[in-house]
RNA sequence: GCCUUUGUAGCUCAGUUGGUAGAGCAGAGGACUGAAAAUCCUCGUGUCGUUGGUUCGAUUCCGACCGGAGGCA
C-alpha cells in the first residue's frame, strides 16, 4: 500500500458540473487534473466537447486534452499509457492527480489492477474478421467466437459485431482467449489508491434541461463553424472515432445536405441525453464518494460540493502528497 | 347548412371478415476489458372520440352527437 499513487477520480454524467468540481477539487487539494474523456484528447474540437477554456481551468494544470489530431485512431490503451505518465509528472511535482471525465471505460482501464493484455487492435485481421460477418451473417461469426471461446460467446450478444469481432481478434492475434486476457488482467494489484467520486443529479429533468440549455450555448459559441471548418479540412475521417462524436457527426449530416439544422440541434440534444443515461448507468457502480448538486431540489455550488468531498474523503486521504501542508 | 373523409400508446399510423389490439419513433432500464460521445440487450393496458342500438359479446356493424381535414353552397 506505501508504494500506491493516490489519487482522486471525479466521474458522472456530461453536464453534471463535474470539471468545475475536479478544478475546485484541484484548488483545495493542491492538485492537477487528468481529463478522462475520449474526445477532449482531440485538437480542434473544442465547442463541441465542451472543452474547458482558459477561464474554467482557474489557473489549474489540465492534462490530456489536446493530444492528437482528430485523424488519428486513438485507443484507451493509448490513454491509459500516456495518462500515467502524466499521473506521474503531476507526482513529481508534489501534487495531486485528480482525474475527471465522463468516459467510465477509460477510468476502468487505468484503475485495473494490471495493464491491457498484449492483444493490440489490428486493423486488418479486423477487417478480415468483419468481412466474414459480412458474407456469413452475424450468427456464424458469433458462432465461429462460440469455437474458440464459448465463455464470452456467452457473455457477447451475436448482434454486438464489433465485440465479437474483437474477442475473435484477441484469439487470432495472440492464441489466448479474451476470457483468458481478461482473468489475467485482474490478478495483482492497482497501481493506485483511488478515491472514486460520482457526481449524480437527484432530478434527471433538471439535468436534460442543463444539457439541453448547454447545447444551446454550443451553436451560440459557433459549433457549426467549428464542425464546418473540420469537416472541409478532411480531418472528420468518415468511420474514425473524432466523426462519431456528438455534436459533431450531426452537423455534418446538415453540412451534408441531409437533414435541416433544427432536426441537427434537435438530434444533439437527444443523443446527449441518451449519452448522459449510459453514463449514469455506467457510474452507478462505483459506490465509493457520491454528490448531489440538486438534493432537496436545492442547486449547489462545485465549491460547496467540493467541501462536501473532501469532508467525505476524511483521513484516509491525509498522507496525500499535496495534501500534507 | 349539406356531402365526403377522419378520430386507436406521448407522436405517426397498422389492425381486428364482431371474441377488449401492435409497429416505427419518442421514452425507461441494463450491459460494457485496446473503436466507448461507440456498440449492444430488455421493456408496449391504451376510457380503440362520446353516447345509444343490434348481438351471448362491439374498438370493429348501424344511428346520433362532438372534434379534425377536404369539397359544395
Amino acid at each position: 500500500m506505501h508504494n500506491k499513487i493516490s489519487l482522486i477520480a471525479v466521474g458522472g454524467a456530461t453536464a453534471t458540473g463535474k470539471s468545475a468540481l475536479a478544478v475546485q477539487l484541484a484548488k483545495k487539494l493542491n492538485g492537477e487534473i487528468v481529463s478522462s474523456d475520449s474526445m477532449q484528447i482531440y485538437r480542434k474540437m473544442n465547442i463541441g466537447t465542451a472543452k474547458p477554456t482558459e477561464k474554467e481551468k482557474d489557473g489549474v494544470a489540465h492534462h490530456m486534452i489536446d493530444v492528437c489530431s482528430p485523424s488519428d485512431n486513438y485507443s484507451s490503451a493509448d490513454w491509459v499509457e500516456e495518462a500515467c505518465r502524466a499521473i506521474d509528472s503531476i507526482i513529481s511535482r508534489g501534487k495531486l492527480p485528480i482525474v475527471c471525465g465522463g468516459t467510465g471505460m477509460y477510468l476502468d482501464a487505468l484503475l485495473r489492477p494490471e495493464h491491457f493484455s498484449e492483444a493490440r487492435e489490428n486493423d486488418e485481421l479486423r477487417a478480415s474478421i468483419l468481412a466474414y460477418a459480412e458474407e456469413h451473417g452475424r450468427k456464424a461469426l458469433h458462432d465461429r467466437l462460440r469455437n474458440v471461446d464459448p465463455e464470452s460467446a456467452d457473455a457477447i450478444h451475436p448482434n454486438n459485431v464489433k465485440r465479437v469481432v474483437r474477442a475473435i481478434e484477441i484469439y487470432e492475434s495472440t492464441g489466448k482467449t479474451k476470457t483468458e486476457h481478461d482473468r489475467e488482467s485482474i490478478l495483482g494489484d492497482s497501481r493506485f489508491n483511488a478515491r472514486i467520486v460520482t457526481v449524480n443529479y437527484e432530478n434527471r429533468n433538471i439535468l436534460y434541461s442543463r444539457i439541453d440549455e448547454r447545447v444551446e450555448k454550443m451553436i451560440n459559441c459557433g459549433l457549426l463553424e467549428e464542425v464546418k471548418t473540420l469537416f472541409l479540412s478532411g480531418l472528420l475521417k468518415e468511420n474514425s472515432t473524432a466523426a462519431q462524436a456528438i455534436g459533431y457527426k450531426e452537423i455534418v449530416l446538415y453540412l451534408r445536405g441531409e437533414i435541416s439544422f433544427e432536426d441537427a440541434v434537435d438530434m444533439i440534444k437527444k443523443n446527449t441525453r441518451r449519452y448522459a443515461k449510459r453514463q449514469i448507468t455506467w457510474f452507478s457502480r462505483y459506490k465509493d464518494i457520491s454528490v448531489v448538486p440538486d438534493r432537496g431540489g436545492v442547486m449547489r455550488t462545485s465549491e460547496e460540493l467540493a467541501g462536501e468531498v473532501i469532508k467525505k474523503l476524511g483521513d484516509s486521504f491525509s498522507y496525500v502528497p499535496g495534501n500534507a501542508k
